[in-house]
DNA sequence: GTTCGTGCAAATCTTTTGCAGTTTC
DNA sequence: GAAACTGCAAAAGATTTGCACGAAC
């Protein structure tokens, strides 16, 4: 019984094949994928599983929180395996988005579960970053 | 000539009375609507537009900076006539979007158009806050 | 064996596009 | 009158849903 089985059924679901790909793949690849990504690149070495039940996958992932979806991609959500609190940055160019560690702390530190910012209530603060990554920028140049 | 014409004016834009009426809806209705909350609010008073041409025109604001995309909600577009700077609460209640004036300065302040940021050049910085809203915490409790 | 998961096909929702006719300047 | 704008209908792209079959426990 390894991690990623563990990961599954300590959430209450049963392990199945395409799952274990889907968790495997967001462990493995932390590039903020679409499901499509996802799909496609699951396929390559498991051809056996169908864009939606990654759909619903993730779905039942994002519920229990392993997964976090992100919405800083205009048209298509993003998921991203839970860690510790990151921000991101969107390029605009390649259309990649990457973890950044910039300071959020001076906002997010100020915040716990109960803290209220003009009255509403904040759970989650998100910092979006937009603009030319570093390897965009180096080929421009 | 008031001041919305001039505004369309300025921009290079021919004059239009949907442009005025969708921007006119913009300046008076900071909400954050989505293009179907325009169309159907226009609409209301002035029968003769269609959704398409609310994109369009939207697509138009943008391009040349008097309107701000949001892309706070995950599966639709919101738009914000452009302003100083502020930042967004998303409610997951009510599903509306608040302007808020916490503190993002401490990050923003450290931003330019050419700041970097883990070697990635930072355009704009968009800080996301999701919760639950003063009116729908009232409602709840 | 029961419950849960999968996957097809079809539906839904938002947004975009092609194009012919209309309006603005 | 030329260039830009509008709006219909159709297309496109992402995501969801209904349902029958199959797999996990």
């Amino acid at each position: 019984m390894n991690k990623l089985q563990t990961d599954i059924l300590e959430k209450g679901f049963k392990v199945t094949p395409q799952r274990l790909a889907i968790l495997k793949y967001l462990k493995e690849n932390r590039v903020h994928p679409t499901a499509e990504k996802i799909y496609s690149e699951i396929t390559k070495e498991y051809p056996a599983i169908s864009l939606t039940t990654v759909y619903k996958t993730l779905a039942s992932f994002v519920e229990v929180g392993m997964v976090k979806e992100l919405d800083i991609d205009p048209h298509k959500m993003r998921f991203d395996i839970c860690t510790e609190d990151h921000n991101h940055f969107h390029c605009r160019v390649c259309d990649n988005v990457y973890d950044v560690d910039c300071d959020g702390s001076t906002i997010t530190g100020d915040l716990h579960s109960s803290t209220k910012i003009e009255g509403h209530k904040v759970d989650t603060v998100d910092i979006h970053l937009k603009g030319v990554c570093r390897y965009c920028e180096a080929v421009s140049s």
